[in-house]
DNA sequence: GTGTTGACCACAG
DNA sequence: GCTGTGGCCAACA
């Protein structure tokens, strides 16, 4: 039942399920969270592969700039499943995306 | 051990 | 505003 992960992963979903519903955060913000501040792209990479699939809100993790980014179920699903969160979506961005934006502490 | 790939980021033009 | 380029890190062949 136990996944072998390595401690990157493990980092990455817990950065996620920390999201709080009707908050968005970005890949750069998850590596600075998990001492990796220079591995976005290695995040990104964690949650493709996304062994905790429906625990985590992966949805919930967008690019830096605001726009989704991608997502393995269809960029769609993310968009859709955000405004269902109660954030707007415009132009495939996040609007009002600054102040939507969580930061872990 | 080496090279490629990827849900990225920042900068330059 | 968009495109191209270099760089970063981890997983996979």
């Amino acid at each position: 039942m136990n996944k072998k992960i390595t401690k990157f992963e493990q980092e990455v979903y817990e950065a996620c399920s920390r999201i709080p519903l009707g908050r968005v955060s970005t890949y750069k913000d998850i590596a600075v969270y998990i001492k990796r501040p220079s591995s976005a792209r290695a995040v990104g990479n964690a949650l493709n592969r996304n062994p905790y699939a429906p625990k985590v809100p992966c949805h919930r993790v967008v690019r830096s700039d605001g726009s989704l980014g991608g997502f393995a179920l269809g960029s769609l699903k993310k968009e859709f499943l955000l405004s269902h969160e109660g954030l707007k979506i415009l132009k495939g961005k996040i609007r009002d995306f600054k102040q939507s934006r969580y930061s872990f502490e």
